[in-house]
DNA sequence: AAAATATACTTCAACCCTAAAATATATTTG
DNA sequence: CAAATATATTTTAGGGTTGAAGTATATTTT
């Protein structure tokens, strides 16, 4: 016998990346919902809130509807709901804009603007814990190597 | 002048491992949304469908709605749903299972296996422009490296 | 200035998703 | 065997998501 152990077969390059997709897609999926559980259990809030609010926290003069669902790449309609439910709650509030009454800007308040840093904080921890695998050079890399994805798919998607 | 450039500034190993995710998820959303409008143009068709049937594909007997929701890892009350609309649609069926009237087998039928043959091959094809900037080499490599992850993640979860 | 067009946003219908409650059937226990 | 417990699935309530249609306001054209 010459080998114990079977070696992986070799797969075409289409098969290659078909296999990076499926994994890359597991990966995101177990993290993400590792966050959406712990977002719920600790802050009683969900992940498409928190990306509106650390959308929100890099521009202090607020976003119109149409810049925050540009942001995160999501329907305008979409967005409309998250707010208002972020706005009952006085996390966020819609500022008219002076000169256009179609328009609103969407800003945090004190409160949203303090909320968001703790689960900012706490969100950093988690993701450090569960990527603690990779040693910061290796993040920095793998970071680097999808940016240049980001890249050519945004070229692609045109 | 030492450098013309600026460098890029040194991040802490947490804030890498923060950035890597960051972008992670952005690749990842970027492909799923392009997968979602090529399976709704192409096939009228959307992702939790294709996946059911992907899942579905590879066992012959059928799957129990338990399983299957195991193996999607997303909620039984979700798959409910998914495997109503695909068995109006005539591309699967739910057959009892003999001697436990609570459960049943979900199982594609003729037609789901063509039609899900033509739209895994689309699938690939979409993956593999998409991803063409890795090598299947580097593929490989990073695919491997994901899947270290997952165990990790895994005994972490559990 | 009136009409046409564009922009900002919300509403709508349909689907996806989850956790929790409900239902039905099996299995185990007293 | 009856009661308690466990298992398989569906239903429900409350979000999240999209594309398309609708509303209101601005801007451009004629």
């Amino acid at each position: 016998m010459i080998r114990a152990e079977p070696l992986d077969k070799p797969l075409t390059p289409s098969k290659e990346r078909l296999r990076l997709w499926l994994r890359f897609l597991k990966t995101t999926r177990t993290i993400e919902a590792t966050l959406r559980e712990n977002l719920r259990r600790e802050f009683a809030t969900t992940l498409p809130r928190f990306d509106v609010m650390a959308a929100l926290s890099r521009y202090d003069e607020g976003l119109k509807m149409s810049q925050l669902s540009g942001v995160l790449r999501v329907s305008n309609g979409n967005v409309t709901g998250i707010v208002d439910r972020l706005a009952d709650d006085g996390l966020l509030v819609r500022v008219p804009v002076p000169g256009d009454r179609r328009a609103s800007l969407v800003r945090l308040t004190k409160r949203g603007t303090q909320e968001f840093a703790r689960q900012a904080a706490a969100h950093e921890a988690w993701i450090n814990e569960m990527l603690g695998e990779f040693p910061a050079e290796e993040a920095h890399h793998i970071a680097a190597r999808l940016e240049q994805l980001g890249t050519s798919l945004d070229e692609e998607i045109k």
